[in-house]
DNA sequence: ATGAAAGCGCTAACAA
DNA sequence: TTGTTAGCGCTTTCAT
């Protein structure tokens, strides 16, 4: 019933049982329609029989396509096992799934930069192109990229002066947003807890704290923190200097969810109220912003869609519909109870 | 200075470079010490000069070895943002990368079965070998890598009365250690909130079990319920299904940390308090467990250590160093405030 | 409509 | 010590 195991069943197998040359075994299972439609159905039959699996490893080494994809993260410490990772990655699958493709996992740590395997995967045609996860602003071998072939995409970050391809959330209209909300509610003495590492993180910062001044707050009263884990711990910590320097504060803005939450869980342990003593803004709307206590108030930005978008344009410039990609998406509000008018 | 551009660097164009053949090349290249040590230099300078890249699809065709592994992960909704595997996947990553292995990710959903995608990655050498995570007792499949000569791990977790390898937790120990830190409390009616969708499960719940009736408690004084999502929204469902029915329940054991959250979330919401009211124990001891209030007593499982090793054994099963690994790990009492004796 | 032959870039016997 | 040759499994002209 079974073949004889370990005998890899190749194109020149089916050929021989067929009677035909392998040529013809190829076009047929590439689809040609340049071959009787007899042979063609007898070739299938035994293909199908024989339990036939092409080798992609040598498709790809004739077509120089590998039909692999390249996902590459920054090296934050268990950078998997961040929720904004994750949903980015899900929705690279999926849509790298539906077309065919594969996607191979990547870290930017040291020898992967110094080593230049960010350029190699992509020479050596292990993969067909990549997509850089959030890179930070020391990321400059990126910029290798303006002069290579390879097409890359940088999700949910960009470079500035740069022709580097990207799709992003739009941070400065996310200031924009946020601060509307806090000086709307009020506020007059907020602080800011941001991620200093990445562009994104410097864009953010400087609208905000120029809206902000342009509405006549004082830069003395609008103290920030800068970071590069956007983690809870970070948002903790931060959240302890800034209190503890201004305890006056009635507002903290964090640069994600994450460090919102550290935020909020350093003011609850000091037995200041959310929002009633101090309100607490977010950003991206991670699921568990909806679970903490209060509910976090926030910005959503559908980091899966990011992912499946980015993965789509991606395709899109490696089949040649698309040569460039320069998209920045817009947040939206999520109000929930982490933020309230400040105490009189 | 630089080379033209989109003219690939060959292992021929360096012979051709140096006038000697493609071959000695080669085995420059691969370090064999039998070239005379001039030409040797020679080759490697021309080499270097060049910036020559092997083409690791070339290289993996004749080699039958890709240097690439399979991690492939369960159906589960937004795996990839879920800690438990985003651990596992870091430590697996390390360890690969090490070895100078690349990681390729897949889902196991329908169309990975139903295609045998599964079997064809291994077959098409597109990948080496496979390490697959928590699998659940549906996926029958797995069993076919009993009859097939290549390398398979299962990642904390195993199928039982099979040859396949694993490495796991030791889910009945577990059992043991946190029906112990209970009963040992003074508990006798006992909530269980378990995925039954895993053998591993499955065990943890009729060791569970089996030592609180050895212990002459009632099995109605034991409900459990079941789930196979393993996360906070199962856990908080699944605490209000138990009170509702079992108001009297002084402690509740959940088969992970995220459903132990989750029940937290319900008991507080319903101002039961945790643990004067009702105890509440976790497994795995992901990252967030010491920030729940009150922080949760659980059983530890380095899950990003699981993943190291678990990829080195694999990678020794490629060597040929090793060829079966069926190992159980105990896991340890981690003591945080969410237990407590019941109120009299 | 089909087959022969060349070649993708590399490795590895076997000669020389 | 090095070169020649064959071949990994597949695709793709170019003949037939």
């Amino acid at each position: 019933m079974s073949l004889p195991p370990n005998k890899t069943v190749t194109i020149k197998e089916i050929a021989k049982q067929c009677k035909v040359s392998p040529s013809t075994v190829s076009l047929v299972l590439n689809g040609s329609d340049k071959i009787k439609k007899t042979t063609r159905e007898r070739v299938m039959k035994m293909a199908r029989e024989m339990d036939y699996r092409p080798n992609e490893l040598a498709r790809s080494l004739v077509s120089s396509r590998s039909r692999c994809l390249s996902v590459t993260v920054p090296a934050l410490t268990h950078v998997f096992s961040d929720v904004y990772f994750g949903e980015i990655i899900s929705g690279i699958y999926q849509e790298a799934n539906e077309a065919g493709y594969k996607i191979m996992l990547d870290i930017a740590q040291e020898s992967f930069i110094a080593e230049k395997e960010y350029l190699n995967l992509l020479r050596n045609r292990r993969t067909d192109g990549m997509l850089y996860i959030a890179s930070s602003i020391e990321d400059r071998f990126l910029l290798e990229f303006e002069e290579e072939p390879y097409p890359l995409i940088l999700v949910n970050h960009y470079f500035p002066d740069s022709s580097l391809n990207f799709i992003s959330m739009d941070y400065n209209k996310a200031a924009e947003i946020a601060t509307d909300h806090l000086l709307g509610l009020g506020h007059r003495h907020i602080g800011l807890i941001i991620g200093t590492n990445t562009f994104t993180g410097l864009d953010f910062r400087d609208t905000f704290l120029g809206i902000c001044e342009d509405n006549g707050i004082a830069k003395s009263a609008l103290p920030w923190i800068g970071g590069r884990e956007w983690d809870e711990q970070e948002g903790y910590e931060a959240a302890k200097k800034l209190m503890s320097r201004h305890p006056d504060l009635t507002a903290i803005m964090a640069g994600n969810d994450r460090m919102a939450i550290g935020a909020i869980r350093y003011l609850t342990h000091k037995n200041i109220r959310v929002p009633e003593d101090v309100s607490v803004m977010g950003m991206d709307d991670i699921p568990s912003a909806r679970y903490t206590t209060p509910g976090l108030t926030t910005l959503k930005m559908d980091m899966f869609n990011m992912g499946r978008l980015s993965c789509q344009r991606l395709l899109s410039m490696l089949n040649g519909t698309q040569t460039e990609c320069r998209e920045l998406k817009e947040p939206h509000m999520v109000l929930r109870e982490s933020t309230a008018p400040p105490a009189l």
